[in-house]
DNA sequence: CCTACATATCAACAAATCTTGTTAGGAGAT
DNA sequence: ATCTCCTAACAAGATTTGTTGATATGTAGG
């Protein structure tokens, strides 16, 4: 567990954090198709080992990912939970009144 | 409009990026309720108008808030669709496959 | 025990982001 | 015209984030 409790709001920008660069983008695609190793994902993404060691570990603190050991590989693979989570999020932010409901100024 | 054109990935990043922050889901929040003037936005939040200023222009960029001017008032809204779109752009991450699909190494 | 390999962690630097203060422009009021 | 109010834009500094290279930890095999 990364941190102790959250509000609402801590959690969301965790999440959204996580979400808003490139390589963890890319490294979500990939483990779309299942559960990969770090070496395999070095491989296809082409990234230096401790950049990627960087980013999982930014998934993994929001949840986004879980990682297994087998050996001396560690393997990850996305937590469809938090993409429900998000879902809920997002949800939770969406307008809920009728444009100019009670407009202020003016 | 912002940029030009996007990648699907480049508009996850700005997307998500936009609600990586806790001024930006407070003016989220408060937009809820409907259209707002900066005005009132400083008062609620407390924050410079500098500071607001600032952050509304990463929720417009990001098609979150739309702007109006009235006399010498600009009304910010949230844009319902920016919603729908982040939805669909968390379904398009969720894992596709059962897991262990086809496992590396080992 | 020693070596090789897989991954994590740390430190230093670079780059992006946020904050604060200041300036500028546009709209109404006098 | 001039003044005031509301907001955007800019600039400088502080903070955060990401990259890179070096080192550490831990596992497997000789």
């Amino acid at each position: 567990m990364a941190t102790a409790s959250h509000s609402r709001t801590e959690r969301s920008i965790e999440l959204f954090h996580a979400l808003s660069d490139e390589t963890r983008l890319e490294i979500i695609e990939l483990l779309r198709k299942g559960e990969r190793c770090v070496c395999e994902l070095t491989d296809t993404l082409d990234a230096a080992q401790s950049r990627l060691s960087f980013h999982l570990r930014v998934l993994k603190d929001a949840g986004i990912v879980r990682d297994r050991k087998e050996g001396r590989w560690v393997h990850y693979e996305l937590d469809p939970e938090a993409f429900e989570e998000m879902k809920l999020l997002i949800s939770a932010m969406k307008p809920r009144a009728l444009r100019n409901a009670d407009a202020c100024c003016a």
